[in-house]
RNA sequence: GGGCGCGUAGCUCAGUUGGUUAGAGCAUCUGUCUUACAAACAGAGGGUCAGAGGUUCGAGUCCUCUCGCGCCCACCA
């Protein structure tokens, strides 16, 4: 054996261990390996983020801690990585960050360009975790723009196309004119912004006048429609009635519409093509009246605003504020605070613009998903909550086209005179019909020989909701697809449940039937020491880097086994020094237990085992299976604080002083059963911190336990079991807490009385009942005290 | 507007099905270099369990209301 370092230094260890990790493949998935699988859906984060903090480690370390855990117990972990790198925040980013225009650069100019970014992205990721050490296979790795990923997204797309659960229509759709794309209904955010809610007022043919209040007056040259409740007495004579609206002098009819509200505002509605999706829905209660296209994609005023032709919405805004202004129409404008529907990536308020998009149907469905939200074991429980919420309220199919560069291009053309749709053979894919032209020569609708490339792209999500499969796939042959899908574990953080998780699962529900994995285990969010969000903006965090640098990854990943399970964690520096601590102790503990022996020796027999032993064996028991049941119910915080109150508290603080007059002494056998016991359970303490502290227990291992199991790595070794040493034959140990209080009360008095602990006093009475025939000699020796009475 | 969660020591948090005197870590104070560890150890002080009411022999724990914080959802123009 070498040299045995008296302080332990991260900075020297770790890189040697992570070195030997992927040299010696510990973490590679072995698919004939014994073993039941465990397979686990990783979720692929966006490469975008070039800040990665605390969060990020937090909500990765999650399940880190109970992938560890599962392979120690014997489970054929298969633990994929993967990168979401297509999609909208790389596009952002990219245009941020090279203050380009998309619409002054060629597509594959900007492609180029988001490729490099993600590349980068995605190694910015992969260092930090392997300097976390994240016990990923790197050798399973996908990225969501990749050919095996665009391959698996297009068939599924023409899978559910064949099954009808796709169509493509010409509708109001969510827009965002900012990214000038449609938009799902799960990238909305609501946003509390100030407005004003304005009073306009419109002359009636019978001379009346009435009032409406609106948020949004721009949309003025696209009204349709005034309403009324029926039985509202103060309209009830005026319905049917002709209104000439202001500016516009456009003459339209006061309808009555159960829908609107006789307590709001003025109790009048008027609709616009389109202000929301209220004007949705009463445009298909009122057929006779017709939609004005009036907002552009690119978010100015169509021709039908006449004047305000070419304006920005808020630019219109100001302007016919004015001019109702001058015109007299307008009664009064209240300042108001109300929840607007922005697009959830860039912040812009969402319009609603027609157009032509590609669906998938999710609202005739929703039964079933919120029935496959039933059979997920959701850890922790409450989570399913926001799931079937979101479910329930869904008003929207999820629109899976994008007017965008960098994305999965639909595997789609259209024939050039009847539009009808060609689909490329499976077995071409992945495809780009930008590019390559399908393999059929004529429409076999109308023998057209034209066929014109669908130009979207996918939403990121019609990709990412595939990664179960995606994971699966990367596995060649069938037989171990079988085992790896559905997953079963999905880990992820909470405000993806509508997005990821959701979409998840009805990809699998519609494709396969069951559902895309057994358990899911739902992180909160990492916040700063203030219990802020932690973002670049504000700064609010130090580089993990950094910390692990000074701390060790160790220290870092302690820190984040604090989390409980879809609660947020805030920071801490103190736990990750604590983390530090550990790492210590841990080393001086294994050092102390060298010092007495060179080879590690396990309980063989409990023939020469004392008191003492019994004890701490039976606290190791009791802390096993505490731990093993918190890592099976993924609460692997309180894991954490038994394994911590095990190895400070009884086993440091007690055991290890309990024993040193053995361990000196001249009784060969009982310094035996001391060490052999003290051995059993550092043993047993350095594999319960695996799954938390990777390296450290792994040096300890290498160093100190070779031979007391043959496996090459401690994260590969068994996880301990109970050895119950301490029922059966065993002495009767039941009062030995009546001896440690008796220990209690000599440290009290030697430190009430300033002396030493390891001075011996002469004699001390004791007040604690204590069976003294029984601990006399124990208590003498271990509390140094010559005559105890 | 509806729903969920939280509020326990100066700080960060544990407190399982209601049951002796409410716990831990950090911080504070006192002592100790004890043949693993001063990055440690031994000890001490510190709490109207957000507030009010109720159920009960007994409430941090169950019920009702109030206040404060966070989050999710909701087309109110």
């Amino acid at each position: 054996m070498k040299e045995i370092s008296k302080h332990y230094n991260p900075q020297e260890v770790e890189p040697k261990w992570r070195e030997f990790w992927e040299k010696e493949g510990i973490y590679r998935f072995n698919p004939k390996a014994k073993g039941e699988i465990f397979s686990v859906d990783t979720p692929p984060p966006y490469v975008s983020a070039d800040h990665l903090h605390a969060g990020h480690v937090m909500s990765y370390a999650q399940a880190e801690f109970v992938v560890r855990f599962k392979r120690m117990r014997g489970f054929n972990v298969y633990y994929p990585m993967g990168f979401d790198d297509n999609g909208l925040p790389t596009e952002r980013f990219v245009e941020k960050k090279y203050k380009i225009n998309r619409s002054k650069i060629s597509r594959s100019e900007f492609i180029k360009l988001c490729l490099e970014e993600t590349k980068k992205g995605s190694e910015n990721y992969r260092k930090l975790w392997t300097l976390l050490g994240i016990s990923v296979d790197w050798t399973k790795t996908y990225s969501t723009i990749n050919k095996h990923c665009r391959r698996i997204s297009q068939w599924s797309f023409i899978d559910l196309y064949k099954k009808e659960k796709i169509y493509r229509a010409k509708k109001p759709i969510l827009w965002c004119t900012a990214c000038r794309t449609a938009i799902a209904q799960a990238d909305l955010e609501a946003e509390e912004k100030e407005s004003n809610l304005v009073y306009i007022k419109v002359k009636v043919e019978t001379g009346d006048e009435i009032v409406f209040a609106t948020t949004r007056p721009e949309l003025l040259p696209a009204c349709m429609g005034i309403s009324v409740h029926p039985n509202d007495k103060r309209y009830k004579k005026l319905i049917g009635k002709k209104i000439t609206l202001p500016l516009t002098k456009k003459k339209i009819t006061l309808t009555a519409d159960v829908a609107t509200d006789m307590k709001y505002g003025s109790g009048v509605v008027y609709y616009c093509s389109y202000g929301g999706g209220e004007c949705i829905e009463w445009l298909s209660r009122h057929p006779e009246a017709k939609a004005i296209e009036l907002v552009l994609p690119n978010g100015r005023f169509s021709k039908n605003g006449g004047s305000y032709e070419g304006m920005k919405v808020l630019e219109a805004r100001k302007k016919i504020v004015e001019d109702l202004q001058k015109a007299g129409a307008i009664e009064k404008i209240e300042p108001i605070k109300h929840s607007v529907y922005v697009h959830e990536r860039c912040g812009t308020d969402v319009e609603y613009i027609e157009s032509e998009q590609w669906f998938i149907k999710l609202l005739e469905s929703k039964k079933e998903f919120l029935k496959r939200g039933q059979e997920l074991k959701w850890f922790p429980k409450t989570m399913k909550r926001i799931y079937d919420e979101w479910v329930e309220n869904l008003k929207w199919d999820w629109c899976i086209s994008r007017q965008r560069y960098f994305g999965v291009p639909f595997p789609v053309w259209h024939c050039a005179k009847c539009s009808e749709v060609i689909l490329p053979d499976e077995k071409d894919l992945p495809v780009d019909p930008l590019e390559e032209q399908p393999r059929i020569k004529a429409c076999p609708k109308c023998g057209a020989k034209v066929f014109l490339p669908e130009k979207d792209v996918f939403d990121t999500w019609q990709t990412s909701s595939l990664t179960p499969i995606i994971s699966q796939k990367l596995m060649g042959d069938a037989a171990t697809q079988k085992k790896l899908y559905p997953s079963s574990l999905r880990p992820q953080a909470f405000e993806i449940i509508r997005t990821w998780l959701f979409y998840t699962i009805v990809k699998s529900h519609y494709h396969h039937n069951h559902l895309p994995f057994a358990n899911a285990m739902i992180s909160g969010h990492g916040l700063d020491e203030q219990g802020r969000k932690i973002s670049k903006r504000l700064g609010n965090y130090i580089p993990p880097e950094k910390i692990i640098e000074e701390y060790g990854a160790d220290a870092m990943r302690y820190w984040a086994t604090g989390a409980t399970l879809g609660q947020s964690l805030r920071f801490n520096i103190l736990e990750v020094k604590k983390g530090r601590r550990t790492t210590t102790k841990l080393w001086n503990v294994a050092r102390f237990m060298a010092m007495h022996e060179k080879k590690p020796k396990l309980i063989a027999n409990s023939d020469h085992l004392e008191r003492a032993d019994f004890w701490i064996l039976e606290e190791m028991d009791k802390t096993i299976a505490e731990v093993t049941k918190n890592f099976e119910n993924y609460t692997y915080a309180k894991a954490k604080d038994k394994i911590d109150d095990f190895f400070w508290s009884k086993l440091a603080d007690y055991y290890v002083e309990f024993i040193k007059y053995r361990l000196f002494g001249e009784d060969k056998k009982s310094k035996d059963a001391a060490i052999r016991t003290l051995t059993t359970v550092f043993f047993n303490v350095i594999k319960m911190y695996a799954p938390i502290m990777p390296f450290v227990t792994e040096e300890i291992f290498q160093t100190f336990f070779k031979g007391a199991e043959k496996s090459k790595s401690i994260h590969l070794s068994g996880w301990p079991e109970e050895i119950s040493a301490s029922g059966g034959k065993a002495a009767d140990i039941s009062d030995f807490k009546e001896a440690i209080k008796a220990i209690d009360e000599i440290r009290k008095f030697k430190t009430e009385k300033g002396i030493s602990l390891g001075i011996d006093i002469k004699s001390l009475k004791l007040k604690t009942k204590v069976n003294l025939k029984k601990y006399g000699d124990f208590l003498k020796k271990a509390g140094r005290v010559k005559k105890i009475t």
